[in-house]
DNA sequence: TTTGGCACTCGTGCCCTTCAAGTGCCAATT
DNA sequence: AATTGGCACTTGAAGGGCACGAGTGCCAAA
């Protein structure tokens, strides 16, 4: 190895060490310090140089001339991008998952748990997409006659998610009736893509005798109201507390993150967003997030369940864990697609 | 009216000024400012003795000598006690509440929106806690066939609540066996309370053809353990991004009561145990709450829906601006008690 | 009971100094 | 060419001193 080489290689070792003191720290991390934390054997003089030079790719900043460096944004940028081993979790932690996630079988139940879950591993706050319905196919369609004039209709997709609506209905309700029109769309949409119900649905009621009409139309309507509501996307989360803990980390503000997480729209479309690496792990940060609410926050996120369409992932300070948090999101992100496949 | 009985009036005026100057600025307020802000028809002299009669009575106190007077919450306490109007809410505000509520029939929608908009109104946190579908009776019980070996069994309650649960049977599912143990089930449970369902399937399985009993026993089951796993009672919550905003009024710390909020169990413990005035409506300030981690916050709270069981409410610094969210939480009960009982 | 006057208190903002941490650069060394 | 020790220099943070202003408490007069 040429002496260029190493030099080049210390220097990398050297953005590291500056990351992981500044995130363990949160103080701008000096040349002497660094020689002392960590077992570099060279002088801290020669810290100083390399650290001049990652100053001049930009990869590190001094708030002023005597303190110590900081990481950019491209500084972590680089560092994530070289990351070649994540902490694996512990076996303490992979127990506390699976005894935590099992023994619940409601969708929303078992994606609140994970993101507490996740929120408790990586002490940030954790964001969970609720997967789509529409993506996926009609399991079943059920009718069920609440009262004289009201019906309640319920959608069971093949991922296991129940939505329902209660319609009103202005007829009176006969169960045979209700009975038949419920088979002929069942018949129509069942084993189909939840995207298509309104495509399948659209002459029903003219096909059936005409006493069924008023019936039909109301059914289907519902329904295809049902399925088109499920294209607005949910998501859930857990672990603001985090944001509270470390609200340094936002300026002392962690009030446009927090409105992002409650305005969801924003935030959804950011991790519909991201791009996920050989791993199926996407990290965004700090002004590469597309929302100026998030210059201050980074993003670790994964796909999760059937085609890893739905993305679980946590919000937090630039300044964050970033092997750590990788690896716990990868890890709860797999074990959830087993848990929602089985 | 004797000149003791015009000087003790003045003094609610006087506490009632600095409650609300303090609200409004955040800053203690002094004898001058009070005289200028509020048409008192006396001197500033005669207010300083007022406030020293105040703070011997505990009402108010001076951060130091040189300031001026804090709300105590034993003052906050004695205002609230004597509100005599609310103020009501604005003609435009009661039509955004009805347009953004109308339109949803699922309750979990209805509750989350509600709670959404509670919190635009008040601009603190509003939580609302999910009613309890023990209290409710029966309505239905639907078993669809899932699969093979799938079963998923879906109650609904008097209260317009669904819930489901998927269970994996050992059995051969025969769609008559199906809807034989479907009508025992609801014959022996339609239209009782929820409460009640564990008592009633007590001795079922026995009663029916020996080869129905497996099938029996697992849906009475699931069924029971879905009626107990609804004592567990939630909640929702929305606006946290208010308290950042106001972060200063909780000594600049605001962890402790998000941590309160996603724990769930203490506010919920709290609000059940909260005491409604005859407006219907409770009031809890700082360490007049249960727990540690509220002392620094104030609730107000009022029930809703069938009984008032359950109960719906703003969380927000003792520095709040009470009549206001009483206004709002009251009109939002209401408001939410009709749509839920149409 | 109310009022004007006045001395007194105390927090805030400002300036100044000191101190320690850390840098950049240079000449000497490997 | 890379590394090292030495050294002058910069700068924020911490602390002391000082003036200022807001607000009080008390008193004597109305």
């Amino acid at each position: 190895m040429s002496d260029q080489q190493r030099s080049q290689a210390r220097r990398l070792q050297v953005l590291r060490a500056v990351v992981e003191d500044y995130v363990h720290s949160r103080e701008p991390v000096g040349s002497k310090a660094l020689v002392e934390r960590h077992g570099l054997g060279v002088s801290a003089a020669t810290i100083r140089n390399d650290m001049a030079a990652l100053e001049d790719d930009g990869l590190v900043t001094a708030p002023h001339t005597s303190a110590g460096r900081v990481p950019t944004e491209k500084g972590y940028r680089y560092f994530v991008d070289r990351i070649e081993e994540v902490k694996p979790l512990s076996s303490a932690e992979r127990r506390a998952i699976r005894s935590l996630l099992e023994g619940s079988d409601d969708l929303d139940e078992v994606l609140s748990r994970t993101a507490r879950v996740l929120s408790h591993l990586t002490h940030q706050v954790a964001v969970i997409q609720v997967p789509r319905i529409e993506k996926a196919r009609v399991r079943h369609v059920e009718l069920v006659t609440l009262g004289a004039r009201q019906l309640m209709l319920v959608l069971i997709s093949s991922a296991g998610a129940v939505r329902q609506r209660v319609l009103p209905v202005d007829l009176e309700l006969v169960d045979a009736e209700v009975a038949l029109v419920k088979e002929a769309v069942l018949g129509l949409v069942g084993g189909e893509p939840v995207a298509a119900i309104g495509r399948l649905l659209a002459g029903l009621p003219g096909r059936l005798v005409p006493s069924l009409h008023p019936l039909a139309a109301a059914v289907t309507d519902a329904l295809v109201d049902l399925a088109e509501a499920e294209r607005v996307d949910r998501m859930l989360w857990a672990g603001t507390a985090n944001l509270a803990r470390f609200s340094d980390d936002f300026r002392g503000n962690i009030t446009p993150v927090l409105e992002t997480l409650e305005e969801q729209v924003v935030m959804l479309r950011l991790l519909s967003e991201l791009e996920q690496d050989a791993h199926g792990v996407a990290v965004s940060i700090g002004s590469e997030n597309p929302h100026a609410t998030l210059t201050q926050a980074s993003v670790v996120a994964s796909g999760y369940g059937p085609g890893n369409h739905a993305m679980i992932g946590v919000v937090g300070p630039t300044r964050m864990d970033y092997p750590g948090s990788i690896a716990a999101v990868r890890a709860i992100a797999r074990y959830l697609s087993r848990i929602l496949s089985a």
